[in-house]
Formats: C-alpha cells, structure tokens, sequence
DNA sequence: CCATTAAAGGATT
DNA sequence: AATCCTTTAATGG
C-alpha cells in the first residue's frame, strides 16, 4: 500500500485542527496493516510497541481477569485511536485489543509518540480530550453496574453500540458486527443465559430482532426508556 | 431478581 | 462431524 491522501485523515476527531502539512507528515510515519475477525492487534501486558488508527472496521478491547474471565471494556470504531499506552505513561498495553471484524489499520511505533505530540499540539488536546472522553465512559459504567439492574445495563450496551456502530436497515437500525450473547454478557457483567432470555423477550414484545450474532433495534425508543428507568 | 446447571436443537465451518 | 451459539427449564441464593 502506497500512500494515503492526507484530506482523509483531517475530518477525523483526532486530528480535527490540524495542518496539512503536519497530517502529511505524521502520516508519513505510519504503517498501513489489515487484520482478518478474531486477530490479535495487541495483548495485555505486551510491550506497546506501537499506537493505532483504525481506519476500518472494529475492535472489541477486553481486559482480562486473574482468574481467566473476560470482560468487555469497550468497542472502537474506525476513526479511533487505540493503544495509546505512552499517552498516559505506560509502557505496556492495559488490555487485549482484537479484531471484532476485518480491520484496517495504520501503526506508529511508539517512540515517536513524543515528538508527534510535540509537533503537534492541536493532536496532543485531541488524544487528552479523547482519553478524558473515555475516563468518563467508564466511570459512568461503574455507577451504572453498582446500581442498575441487569435488563437495564443489558438495554444500555445495546443502544450504546447500536449507536457507535448502527446502521439503518428497512427493519431498523442493525448493529454493524456479529456480536453474540456470549459478547454481551461480557461487556454487562452478567451471563449469556440471561441476555439470552432478554433479547428473546425484548424480540416478543417487538422492540428488537435478533438471530445468530446479529441484533436489529426496532423500537430504540422504548428501550432507551427501559435503560432508564428508575425504582 | 438473577446465577447456575443441564439439556437439546440449530447454525457454522 | 465437530464446534459454537442460542433457547428453555429447573433449582437455589
């Protein structure tokens, strides 16, 4: 792959601001790569040695548990930065990062993150705006796992992605990738049984429609509703 | 209200 | 055919 046009890069959020030039340049320094569904972009724990733009596709990022179990910590979509480790003073990657459908990328090795950063301001408030962002999200996770019931932390991931990644059909709006129980279990604490029974409630009721790995909003409105509630 | 366990059928490779 | 995903029911915290 040869070279990419800088203009494509400016309309994303991370490098809104920024000169021509300076895109040029930057994007002089990296390195375009695919990744086929369920491939490793990073491990936890590896040494980071790079920080990535998705330009397609997405990326499920899942933090492992000492004692094996998964949990889901969000969902990139293309025009996001991953694996920024350097962006907050870390020299190895917090989490797994996989391919939750065929990717491309573009890679920086990370030992250039200070000097893009220093020759370019407007970049650098963009990742902190984005990292601030993502501090956000989470907190807002936490409160919601401590305090909310789980067809309400259940309603909520699906929308939050249905959001990030939907795309209008004649039946609604269909999250993007294939995304099982299993996944959404992971990223609600809770267990696939019971998302299962939800969804399959919420498909009676018709306010979604949903098969193997594929979930279609049909009332978003109703459940955003549910997601909520309060008691 | 929700997790766990078990069992069985369907889909995918 | 083997494996993965989903549903359903029963049981118990």
């Amino acid at each position: 792959m040869s070279r990419l046009d800088p203009s494509l890069l400016a309309a994303l959020p991370p490098f809104s601001g920024m000169e021509r030039d300076a895109l040029a340049a930057m994007l002089a320094g990296a390195k375009p790569i695919r990744q086929p569904k369920d491939a490793y972009i990073f491990r936890q724990g590896e040494d980071a040695h790079a920080f990535f733009l998705l330009l397609d596709g997405y990326v499920r990022v899942v933090k492992l548990a000492p004692d094996g179990e998964q949990v889901i910590v969000r969902f990139i979509a293309s025009g996001e930065l991953l694996g920024i480790a350097k962006a907050i003073g870390r020299d190895r990657y917090p989490a797994n990062a996989i391919a939750a459908a065929d990717c491309v990328l573009l890679a920086w090795p990370s030992r250039s993150w200070d000097a893009i950063v220093a020759a370019n301001p407007g970049f650098a408030t963009n990742t902190y705006a984005m990292v601030g962002n993502r501090l956000l999200d989470t907190q807002d996770k936490v409160v919601e796992l401590a305090t909310e019931r789980v067809e309400q932390r259940v309603a909520n991931a699906v929308l939050n992605l249905a959001r990030q990644t939907g795309r209008q059909t004649d039946e609604g709006t269909l999250i993007d990738f294939r995304i099982s129980r299993q996944d959404i279990s992971e990223m609600t604490g809770t267990t696939l049984h019971t998302v299962s029974r939800l969804l399959s409630n919420w498909e009676t009721k018709g306010w979604i429609k949903s098969g193997r790995q594929r979930i279609t909003l049909v009332d978003s409105r109703t459940l955003a509703t549910l997601a909520t509630a309060r008691d």
